[in-house]
DNA sequence: GACCGTCTTCTATAAAACTCGAAGACATGG
DNA sequence: CCATGTCTTCGAGTTTTATAGAAGACGGTC
């Protein structure tokens, strides 16, 4: 047998899907020029290709306007970050909410601010629970 | 240019680091049974070249034991869950703690110890800043 | 009509990840 | 001493990801 497919996207994929739900449709020139001012400067055939892997896993729509394609998502940020990250919990801390936030702490700088919301959203999450 | 080389381990790479985190050394015949119990039924030569490749990579270490080698971890588990969330955190997250305990609201079971723990948690992290 | 730029599709290469069989080393029991 | 079982190393095949050049279509311009 051989590798399984992953269901996430992959690095290059991310990146892209991140560009449009910025801004979206845009043409495979535009997208391109986004990913060369993040370092990522590759051939244009090559972002076609990629692209078009994209729209054949469903993860993108696409409509012609004259000779050129429009790309957009066809997923929404919030089911893809979901399911990523949801994957690492599970694959990683065990489904630990706790261990999560941990591990977090310690990975990402988290100001005074940042700590005012988690409170928030914890006890707004431990009403809900009631 | 090519596919470049990821920091993560794989998918494989680290359901064979968490058999040997629980448990270690190992020989290679229980972690293909540890493996196979998890749906994971794999030749044992493929275990075997999987192993030996993570050796190369330094993620395992292995003693000779008459015939057989015995795996044990080289990474910690710590090290491995905050270098593979950081990373998830900054590509799909843009570095926002309270964007991930949104998601993580969303996708992970969080039930009322777990609450209490987390507020637990943000509260000795606020003690910390001041 | 010939030329040029832009866009696509198609084909191809290379590395990583995954998988496994053939073959060889080594011990043990008959 | 040889058969059997267990262990390894080595080579090899497949899929996915990443990359890009060649070739063709199309529209405008002189």
């Amino acid at each position: 047998m051989s590798r399984p497919s992953s269901q996430h996207p992959t690095e290059l994929e991310l990146r892209i899907l991140k560009i449009l739900w910025e801004e979206s449709p845009l043409p495979v020139r535009d997208i391109r020029k986004r990913l060369a001012e993040q370092g990522r400067d590759i051939a244009h055939t090559s972002v076609i290709t990629t692209l078009n892997t994209m729209f054949e896993k469903s993860q993108l729509k696409r409509k012609k306007q004259g000779q050129a394609f429009l790309f957009s998502p066809r997923v929404a940020r919030e089911d893809v970050s979901r399911q990523m990250l949801g994957d690492l919990v599970e694959r990683l801390f065990d489904g630990s909410a706790p261990a999560v936030m941990l591990s977090l702490f310690d990975c990402s700088e988290v100001d005074l601010d940042d700590v005012k919301e988690l409170r928030k959203l914890i006890n707004r999450k431990a009403k809900e629970q009631q």
